[in-house]
RNA sequence: GCCCGGGUGGCGAAAUCGGCAGACGCACAGGACUUAAAAUCCUGAGACCCUUGGGUCGUGCGGGUUCAAGUCCCGCCCCGGGCACCA
């Protein structure tokens, strides 16, 4: 028979609520432990049981932190914004403010009978005003701050030094505006018609996967100007403790690259035609010039004889986005019918326009040098433009240049004018060699190029948080001000998009016609709303103090709970890297220059945890009707159940296939924890005295409690289970069972299952929770053992083992070995040629 | 193509520093209890050879270092994830 499950996990889940066991303590004397799982999009379709393996680790770790002495901050909240709610809306003609609510009651409805023991009295729900009061005053920090390159910072925009020649207010305000940190920019934007809103180009790839086609238009947007700190983030994710696939994909995101900054000259009118290249060592071998179709000069250079086919070329490439320009293997272009001069040959070369140089990195125009670079060679190829070896193998050897681009270091060949030489020079010294020459003459400089971009950061949708910006109808705009502070987004019943590319708030008089009660102007309010990630920014802020309605989080609280470099433990799915997690800290680094933070990072340790498929390996999903729910689970099995088995199941991190036998086995371990303290009928077990623990015991126990404690530490719950494991087979063999040693257990398996850790422990006589008490520390002299066993080897091969004295010394255990009848066999008639002892280990003799 | 992970029994997986490969669990087999079954408890088990004792092989593949390699080095193969015209 099972035990009681059903009975008592509701019962100590109601306990914990109204004793508030759960709740972070405002005592800072405490030392502090601040971990978070990365809160949920709250979807109407529910919970798998993959969603809670994440929140059920954090929720160890927290037990198991209070119950070690610290204050644990561990809350939980909603990133309540967003699409699929207002798509539901629109399909159900259901408010999405309801169905946000319907989803919410549903999803902690789900994690609380799991046991999950966050601290709900700082739940923050990002979709309401008194949260995205905040959310909006920070955009106007965004809004009224430039970056200053020479200290790396964000500076308030009225510090922003205006340059002499701009006289009248308006140039002066269209220059600040040229510089905030939130601007507004006409952009080729990712459009899906059928979403009625753009798309950054993070999420672009998501919704194609899911059927929908974006295409590039031209649209006014909202822009974070993130790439100002895109030298910032690479260089703090030194400060971090993260998962290395992590950082790198960041790195690479963020995709740094040292170059060269060379200016050509337009052949006749010497107009400078500015490249980027990460090679300027191989300008000798730049045959023509490639521009971006969308490049400002394309105009001027482009012949009559070549207008036609090069407006036609940059047509074609308007209507595509950014993915299907570099879908195609094969290169496209038109040549303009201009020609530029070779800085360093002097030569006249062409200059052709190609979508495969992006008008957006670097200058939007390259030198193109199809000797040392695979999408110049192709291209020459195609167009059959001239190929220059400029660079030869280091050892000489010959390359057919005309076969294949070289592209790796080497020497420097046919490269030579009057003034410089990079003949014979490694790559690395002609690179500098020619850097010199270049700034000498005034034709280039050195520059670092990010392939990060500036983030698109409106929505044209409903259920976002309004962006606090008004527009004024003669002319001009400024930001709400923190009294003005949340512009609540207005109740509608038609969420449907305006159909003209405009958020449904464009249709709402009152949002776009009003006058401003500060300035008596006729003004609008802008109509885009903030995107899906906005909220998530810093959002773990205010869980330090949700109800501040003053500043966004107190100074004081902050530091004591940021301390360490940020949050201490923070768990989510890997498939947030490049997003959330980017814009999460570039949002700390804006606050942070100004103080608002005492960190420069937000999350100190980051932690992926890995899925978990269906029963068949799959992914799980309603179409492959592999989903396990975790509410059933919790009714045939209890909570407790589902906990220790999704941590014994393997290692956090790795994405496993649910196992139903598995969890079964896992219950049946439960069982017998059960009756290990008690009898079927709840009564306590006979067999449990008030003896002292045998050293046998003594050992098992604080084998069990090092364990458990170095595994929840390292995050290997499933290692901390199988030893528990181990402990409850050597005890149920016992006859007596020593109460102490019990009780000790017992505190070891709270944190993984906290309910029927409670009622044993309330069985035993306690009363009280037992997350009120102490974790048990493990005592080094209790795992000291008299003996060991040790390998007896005779050329490396185990033919004998035996027990002897612990630290015995060589002499000792080389008489023991001798001894052995197995040892003697393989070692008769043989010569000893060596003998190799490893302390408490083995003893290896080496025969011929 | 490039950058990260990973490959260990029938299955999920363990294995600080190179030192007994396969802990723990599942599934399986045998036994105890039972009129019987379920539940529970006990026992067994990497593969192959073998009469017992035992022997041989074995951590994706091929080499190497070492008294000793899942672990270190070199070269491959396969799987998962990410990036991919970024000059």
């Amino acid at each position: 028979m099972a035990y009681p499950f059903q009975e008592l996990e509701p019962k100590w889940q109601q306990y914990w609520e109204e004793h508030g066991t759960n709740r972070t303590s405002d005592d800072t004397s405490l030392p502090k432990f601040f971990i978070m799982d990365m809160f949920p999009y709250p979807s109407g379709a529910g919970l798998h049981v993959g969603h809670p393996e994440g929140y059920i680790a954090t929720d160890i770790i927290a037990r198991y932190k209070r119950m070690s002495g610290f204050n644990v901050l561990y809350p939980m909240g909603f990133d309540a914004f967003g699409l699929p709610t207002e798509r539901n809306a629109m399909k159900t003609g259901i408010h999405p403010a309801v169905i946000t609510q319907q989803s919410i009651a549903n999803f902690k409805r789900q994690i609380s009978i799991i046991g999950l023991g966050y601290d709900w009295s700082r739940e923050i729900i990002t979709s309401e005003p008194r949260y995205y009061k905040w959310t909006q005053w920070i955009f106007t920090l965004f809004f009224n701050s430039w970056f200053d390159d020479d200290v790396q910072k964000a500076r308030p925009i009225e510090e922003l030094p205006i340059p002499d020649h701009l006289a009248t207010e308006e140039e002066k305000e269209e220059y600040r505006d040229s510089k905030r940190l939130a601007y507004v920019a006409n952009m080729p934007v990712n459009w899906c018609e059928a979403l009625g809103t753009v798309l950054a180009n993070e999420e672009v790839d998501e919704w194609r996967e899911k059927g929908y086609t974006v295409e590039r238009r031209l649209m006014r947007q909202w822009m974070l100007r993130i790439t100002t700190y895109s030298q910032r983030l690479l260089d703090d994710l030194e400060l971090l403790d993260w998962p290395t696939s992590t950082k790198e994909m960041q790195k690479n995101w963020i995709g740094r690259s040292e170059g060269a900054e060379i200016t050509f000259r337009a052949d006749g009118t010497g107009e400078p035609i500015p490249v980027f290249t990460t090679r300027p060592d191989t300008v000798f071998g730049a045959t023509y010039m490639v521009l971006a179709p969308e490049h400002a000069l394309v105009d001027t250079l482009t012949t009559d004889e070549q207008r036609e086919a090069v407006q036609k070329y940059r047509r074609q490439t308007e209507a595509k986005t950014d993915i299907e320009r570099t879908d195609g293997k094969e290169k496209t272009g038109v040549f303009t019918g201009g020609y530029a001069i070779n800085p360093a040959t002097g030569e006249r070369i062409p200059v052709w326009i190609a979508d495969y140089v992006l008008a957006h990195y670097g200058t939007g125009s390259i030198m193109a040098v199809p000797g040392h670079d695979e999408r110049d060679h192709a291209f020459a190829v195609q167009y059959g433009l001239p190929i220059r070896q400029v660079v030869a193998p280091a050892d000489n050897s010959a390359w057919d240049i005309i076969g294949e681009a070289f592209t790796t270091d080497g020497v420097g060949v046919n490269s030579e004018n009057t003034e410089v030489s990079l003949n014979g020079l490694p790559t690395p010294e002609a690179k500098d060699r020619i850097a010199h020459w270049l700034v000498e003459k005034g034709i280039g400089t050195k520059r670092i190029r990010y392939k990060q971009r500036d983030w698109l950061f409106s929505r044209q949708r409903y259920w976002g948080e309004p962006i606090p910006i008004m527009f004024y109808k003669d002319g001009g705009k400024r930001s709400l001000t923190i009294d003005e502070l949340p512009l609540e987004l207005p109740h509608v019943s038609d969420f449907m998009p305006a159909g003209t590319g405009e958020s449904p708030l464009a249709k709402v008089e009152s949002w776009t016609n009003f006058i401003d009660p500060k300035t008596g102007r006729e003004a609008g309010f802008e109509t885009n709303t903030m995107p899906q990630w906005a909220g998530s920014c810093w959002y773990y802020l205010r869980y330090i103090d949700p109800h501040n309605d003053t500043a966004f989080c107190d100074p004081d609280k902050e530091r004591y709970w940021m301390d360490g470099g940020g949050i201490d433990l923070y768990v989510g799915g890997s498939e947030h890297t490049v997003l959330h997690l980017l814009y999460a800290r570039f949002w700390h680094k804006l606050l942070y220059d100004y103080g608002y933070v005492s960190t420069k990072e937000p999350f100190h340790k980051l932690f992926h945890q890995g899925m978990i498929l269906g029963e068949d390996s799959r992914k799980m999903s309603k179409s492959l009707g592999n989903v396990v729910n975790p509410d059933d689970i919790v009714t045939e099995l209890g909570a407790d159940s589902l906990r220790v088995f999704e941590m014994f199941m393997g290692p956090l991190e790795m994405t496993k296939p649910w196992a139903t036998t598995g969890i079964e086995g896992v219950h049946r371990f439960l069982n017998r924890v059960w009756r290990l303290v008690a009898e079927e009928d709840g009564a306590l077990s006979q067999q449990l005295a008030d003896v002292e623990p045998t050293p046998e015991q003594y050992f098992v126990l604080h084998s069990t409690i090092k364990k458990v404690r170095e595994d929840i530490e390292s995050m290997s719950f499933n290692t901390a289970v199988a030893q528990m494991m181990i402990f409850v087979n050597e005890f149920t063999k016992e006859e007596t069972r020593p109460r102490k040693a019990i009780e000790q257990f017992l505190l070891c398996l709270a944190p993984f299952a906290p309910h029927i850790a409670e009622e044993l422990w309330s069985i035993l006589g306690h009363s009280g929770s037992i997350f009120l008490q102490p974790f048990p520390a493990f005592d080094p002299e209790k795992l000291v053992q008299n003996d060991v066993e040790i390998v007896l080897q005779v050329n490396s091969k185990v033919r004998s083992r035996a027990v002897v004295p612990i630290d015995a010394d060589e002499s000792t255990v080389e008489r023991i070995a001798m001894d052995d009848p197995q040892v003697q066999k393989h070692m008769e008639g043989k010569t000893l040629r060596k003998k190799i002892f490893v302390l408490n280990k083995l003893m290896n003799f080496i025969v011929s």
